[in-house]
DNA sequence: ATCTATTTGTACGTATGTATT
DNA sequence: AAATACATACGTACAAATAGA
């Protein structure tokens, strides 16, 4: 799978640095250079690009950027292929959200799809510590809040375990979707609860999902654990429209 | 909705480009700069921030990597906040990609459950224009292929016409992710017809999906559309794992 | 703990390129 | 066509960080 450069047709020309970094990126593929193996060095560059040392830096804070490349100084430094960390990658994608109009609906739409394919999928398929820690998890919102800052943090502890999930997912652009939305929630979610208090009920029947939904990992029941995932995620989505969650405009740090 | 930084915790420390790439945004958005505003010039940002001018400079680079400003030369020049580019995203989130094991099989599942959603979600609601576009598209490959590389632009044609539907997306996201994978289909597909000569049969099959689709969705009827596209995407899935085709590794170009 | 070698990081002066007026 | 205002690129000198003796 050959890098991704990053240049548009109609677009007027390339600056020198973008053209040396997509040259890097090349050279890298063609020399099936692999994570952690070691750039040439700064005069190196100079010298086989017969570009200033300026330009070459700049290149290398592009590919620094797309977290590609990881640079240290010092005896036995330099840069260094890096494969691009899933934080990064989050970042990056939600910068391209942020202007785009993404609702929390939008979010949720999807979510009500994809996560129950993911619980189908992993039926079975989770060892023991992790269906463990998934109860830690469930474990660490034990009663209903009893504040709106409370409440908060439960909802991101209870994200926090559909992320979890989705670490596990064999299919890694499944797992990064639901990791990115998840973060997307976290992240961003802002409550408005102008007629909504905390709900004790609808706290429960969350939580009764998510211990449901380990159960039926644990017994492999694929089915189940589709059912109860897509049960859980339509109640979501009530829920959010109802207390007319909104987004947060911002750019989001790694 | 914050505009996302790229700051890990573990990692060691980030370099002072990045720190103040990371300012600049903080700024823009606290400031609510909006696409096509003007960021202060060079020597405004060099006493702003008290740095070098190179130093400014790989700030800027990082930043246009990103996609989030553009620079121009000549009076009135300087950098502007930039919409992050859809094709720019898609190469980003590629070179994530990159290093872990995507699978063509893995893009054809969710594709699975997208594809027939995102089809239902747009029957009735688009226009007669575009509704024809989408037949000029299926009549540019109005018979079977005769060779290999026939038979390879007329695949990059018909996930055009998927892409092109994606456009229409009213949820982003959706929108953005088929896009994704068709692209990183159409991308990075080898194909290793080791066994498979084209075949007529299967290719009027893949064609009549489209013209039903189209007639679906002119028809508004969502849930034939749902149908029609979820039986296209299993018989798509099922000749790509017949045919073994494989990823190629490589980066991707915006 | 200190020194030394190595490699990146910062600074700045100058010259060139480019688009607007 | 010329002047202007900006970014772009180069080259050199020096500073900071790190690993190892």
């Amino acid at each position: 799978m050959p890098l991704v450069t990053t240049q548009s047709k109609d677009e007027p020309r390339l600056s020198r640095p973008v053209r040396v970094a997509e040259a890097i990126k090349d050279w890298v593929v063609e020399k099936g250079l692999k994570k952690g193996d070691r750039l040439p060095s700064e005069p190196e560059m100079i010298e086989q690009f017969a570009m200033a040392k300026g330009t070459i830096r700049e290149a290398m804070r592009i590919l620094e950027a797309q977290g590609l490349v990881r640079t240290r100084t010092g005896p036995g430094g330099g840069s260094f292929v890096h494969e691009v960390s899933k934080q990064r990658a989050r970042a990056l994608l939600g910068n391209y959200f942020y202007f785009q109009d993404l609702t929390i609906a939008d979010i949720y739409e999807l979510r009500c799809t994809l996560e129950p394919q993911l619980a189908a999928s992993l039926a079975g398929k989770l060892s023991d510590e992790f269906l463990d820690q998934l109860e830690d998890n469930i474990a660490s919102y034990p009663k209903p809040a009893q504040s709106a800052d409370e409440e908060r943090e439960q909802h991101i502890a209870s994200l926090r375990f559909h992320a979890l999930l989705a670490t596990q997912s064999k299919n890694k652009l499944l797992g990064f979707l639901i990791d990115f939305m998840t973060n997307m929630l976290a992240d961003l979610t802002v409550y408005r609860r102008l007629y909504n208090p905390p709900n004790a009920e609808l706290w429960q029947r969350g939580r009764d999902y998510q211990v449901h939904l380990v159960q039926a990992l644990r017994d492999g029941d694929a089915k189940a654990a589709h059912q109860i995932m897509g049960d859980h995620m339509a109640t979501a989505q009530t829920l959010m429209s109802l207390q007319e969650a909104e987004m947060q405009k911002r750019f989001i740090s790694e």
